[in-house]
Order: C-alpha cells, then structure tokens, then sequence
RNA sequence: GGGGAGUUGCCGGAGCGGUCAAACGGGGCGGACUGUAAAUCCGUUGGCUUACGCCUACAGUGGUUCGAACCCACUACUCCCCA
C-alpha cells in the first residue's frame, strides 16, 4: 500500500494533482500543511491535516508544518466575517511554541522517522517589501486566474479586501519559499485550500520549472449536520488546559454511530484489519460502543499519554459507570480540576450546614438549580443525585459527612448536567 | 397622507369581563427505556417560606368595573391595503 492507497481507504483523500506520486519518488522530500496561529493550541477540527501530515511521514516525506504569523495576519478569505486582528510576535511565537509541542506528540508519535519542522512564514515575510512582492510574485498570476477561485468566488457577491484577495498568494509563495529551501513538495490541506494550494504549484512552476504537488482531504462533517469538533459547543481543544484529557475522551467516547466508522478510519493509526473488526464488532453489537471507545483511547494516550487517560478512564466509570463516586478520591487536587474544569461550581462555607437547611436550598443556593420551585421539581422528578446516590425527598438534609474528601458535594441534575459545591473551611 | 389588522409565557398560537399563571403545538427540563445514543412513552415547564395561599405577568400609560389578557382612551412598535 503506498500512501495514496492508505489515504483513500481512510477517506482522507478528495483531490490530488495528476502525477502525485512523482513526489515521493526523492528520499527526503518534504510535505507541507498550514495552521492558523490565532490560538496557543489545535482543537479536535484541526486533526485531519494532521492526520494528512503524519500519514505523509509514515510514508517517509518529511512533515513541515506552517504556523503562519504572516498568513494569519491577511486572513483566508474563507468563512470568516470578522476583521482579523493582527497578532504582536510575541503572541505568535506563544502560539507556534504551543502547536509545535502538540504536532511533535501526534505527527511524530513515533521516534523513528523524519524530523518534523515547524516554520514561521513570517520569518520570510518580514522582510520582503510590498514592492518586491508585486515584481516577484503578484507578475506571475492574472486577476482572472485569481479570480476564478472559489474562495473569491464565493466572497464577490458580499465583497472582498484586496487583503483577503492576496491571501492566495501570500499561501502559494510559501509553498515556493518551502521548495527552495527545504525540498518540500507537497502541500496537504483540508479541500477548501485546493485553490491556495493549487496557486503554490503554478507558482512553483512559473518562478523554478520544478513539479510540485497538492493533496486534499474532504471537509468532515457530522451524519446529524452539526460541526464537526465542538462539544456543547465549545471548541474541544488538544492542549490539557483547555480540554481536559477527561473532555477529549468523552469527546471522542460521544461520538455518533453514524460519524464512527469515518472517524475511526481517518484518525485511528491502526492498520485496516484491526480497524474493520473492530467496526465488524460495533455494528454486530452498537450498544457496546467497541470503536468509539478504542479510539477515544488511541487519542488520549497519543495525545496525553497513558497516566492521563488512566484517570479519564477512572472519572469517566465514577461518572457513568458503576464504580462508586469515593474513588473519585484517589485523585489529585488537580486531576479532580480537571475532570471537574468546566463543570460549573460553587463554594460555599463550612457553617452552611450549621442551619441544618434542605437541598433545595442547597440547590438554588449553589446555582445547581436556578429557583427553589425548579430544584423541588427536580427532585420530585426523581432527577437529583448527590455523590452518586439519589435524593428523593425536598426535605433532605445534607449533613456534613457527606462530603467527598471533606470538601465536595458533587451535585447530578438529570442525567448529564453536573455541578460541583465546594465547601471552605 | 388615508384605511385596516395586530402586539399574549422561551417560540408559534388560542383566549374576547370572573372558574386565566392563561388551551394547544414546538422547544426546554426531569423520569422510564437505553449506550453518557436515537426513537418512543410519562411527568414538568413564572416566582415565593409548596401554599386549594401570596406576589409578578398577556406592548406601555391611564380609565370603566365589585372584578380586565379580554371593554375604553392615548402612546409606542409591527404588518397589510389605497394614494
């Protein structure tokens, strides 16, 4: 299987150049993606490009990621309606340090195997004049080649800054600058950057003769229609102190069965027959959830390591699971955070207990309910849990040894939504 | 400029003097089922010291009335028709 083959099976592969496997034919050769450096960390919805660059070097290309400080200061003229802030360097070079850590943990997962390069092209477009950039590179493209992209297409009707119009360019004089001076010839995007892309090669062609190459992937979507890459949401970023490693396994643990069979393929590493079976075995019996879990898995440990998914895995069978809420706490402080980071929380002191008052008032107290009318409902309806165990009646009244690790209640409304009451000495 | 219709809870939409915290549908929230899913079914859906009690609410203000979401007046906004 070559790397074409690979990415097909995966459904990783939309478009490609004719010709593409005359690229790889030169050991050493480099391929290259882009990265927006508007934040410190990658999200879930950044991972099939990485998924595309660490195929590549499975296959022995050597991967060169783009955080691009200049690129991201114009703005693909894709989607977006805002204005693009420009970043200070110092911010970007936060950024790329970020996105480099989390590309060398899932790109280059395994130690043997190409280095991979992590580039700013600001670096190269620091100094290159408006002047020189209009001789060199703006001379070689008609307005109507530039025109004829969908990515300007798209925008003509609501209109388009010549800034966002250049952004092509400014993209396709990477791609040269990465031939020149690192060997690189390929660029891999997600298939919104086949024009970007395909401006690279022409550009490549037109300034050195040389062949260069493009490889998209489709965009992913979801079978039920929503985004891809959020949760409740919320963007499910790859760095821990934003998503917890415990989100990012429930992330992928919630995946849809109509979603699971694309995203087993496109980002587990396993090879095809352990992924089939183990899709086999999903289908045969869905309820066991056998390939949202072994991927949830494979992501975590890849991305976080094994202690870290040890501990979602314990929260998660605290949670959901059978196990009971104390073995919650063998965790520490801050793997308690983390597991409990975003669930919303309130403290309250010690003496609350001292006026021997219900859990409705607990709950409206807390925030866990937003009126006393709504937390007597809830618990009429059966719905609250305190610490895992079910609270059927108004009137109860917490006592202080319930606390877990003398100072939690952990507070379940419904199934699914929980809160965290922190009591201070 | 003239004429008409309307403005109700998260949304749509009934109500046209007391029995209206307001039908019905959607959505939300709980429960059962289940897989931390979907579908389905059940309950619930203004607040309060849970009370056949009180408070706040049917665009705003004022009025008629023992009593107003409902009648009247004015104000604001929305829509339609004619110039």
């Amino acid at each position: 299987m070559n790397l074409l083959e690979e990415l097909k099976w995966r459904g990783l592969y939309q478009d490609s150049t004719p010709g593409i496997e005359n690229c790889w034919s030169v050991p050493g050769v480099g391929a290259y993606a882009g990265f927006d450096p508007t934040a410190p960390s990658l999200h879930v919805g950044n991972l099939v490009v990485v998924m595309l660059l660490t195929h590549c070097r499975r296959y022995g290309l050597r991967p060169i990621a783009i955080v691009g400080g200049a690129t991201g200061m114009v703005g693909d003229p894709s989607g977006k309606s805002q204005e693009r802030k420009l970043l200070d360097l110092d911010t970007l070079r936060a950024n790329q340090a970020g996105v480099h850590a989390q590309l060398e943990k899932l790109v280059a997962y395994d130690p043997d195997g190409p280095e991979l390069l992590v580039l700013n092209n600001y670096d190269w477009f620091a100094q290159f004049t408006f002047l020189d950039f209009l001789r060199d590179v703006g001379k070689h493209f008609s307005i109507n080649y530039m025109m004829a992209k969908d990515s300007v297409q798209n925008r003509l009707e609501s209109g388009i800054s010549f800034t966002e119009f250049s952004y092509q360019l400014l993209q396709g004089y990477d791609f040269y600058h990465l031939y020149q001076h690192y060997g690189c010839r390929l660029q891999v995007g997600g298939s919104d950057q086949w024009g970007n892309i395909t401006t690279g090669i022409e550009l490549v062609r037109k300034l050195t003769g040389g062949e260069v190459h493009g490889l998209t992937a489709p965009l992913l979507t979801r079978a039920d229609g929503s985004k891809f890459g959020k949760s409740e949401g919320e963007n499910v970023w790859l760095d821990p102190e934003r998503t917890s490693p415990y989100k990012f396994y429930q992330f992928w643990l919630n995946a849809a069965d109509e979603d699971i069979s694309r995203l087993l393929k496109i980002f587990s590493l396993k090879g095809r027959e352990e992924i089939e079976s183990a899709l086999e075995r999903h289908a045969a019996e869905p309820h066991l959830r056998i390939a949202q879990k072994m991927l949830a898995v494979e992501l975590t440990e890849r991305l976080h390591g094994k202690p870290a998914l040890e501990t979602a895995l314990a929260a998660t069978d605290a949670l959901f699971g059978d196990a009971p809420f104390s073995t919650l706490e063998r965790l520490s402080p801050k793997e308690f955070g983390q597991i409990f980071e975003g669930v919303p929380s309130a403290t309250l002191n010690r003496s609350w207990f001292e006026a021997q008052k219900n859990v409705v008032d607990l709950l409206a107290e807390s925030g866990a309910a937003p009126s006393k009318s709504e937390a007597r409902r809830l618990v009429q309806g059966g719905g609250l849990k305190i610490n895992k165990i079910k609270i059927s009646s108004p009137d109860h009244v917490p006592v202080f040894d319930e606390l877990l690790a003398g100072r939690y209640l952990f507070i379940q409304s419904g199934k699914k939504k929980h809160h965290i009451v922190v009591f201070e000495p």
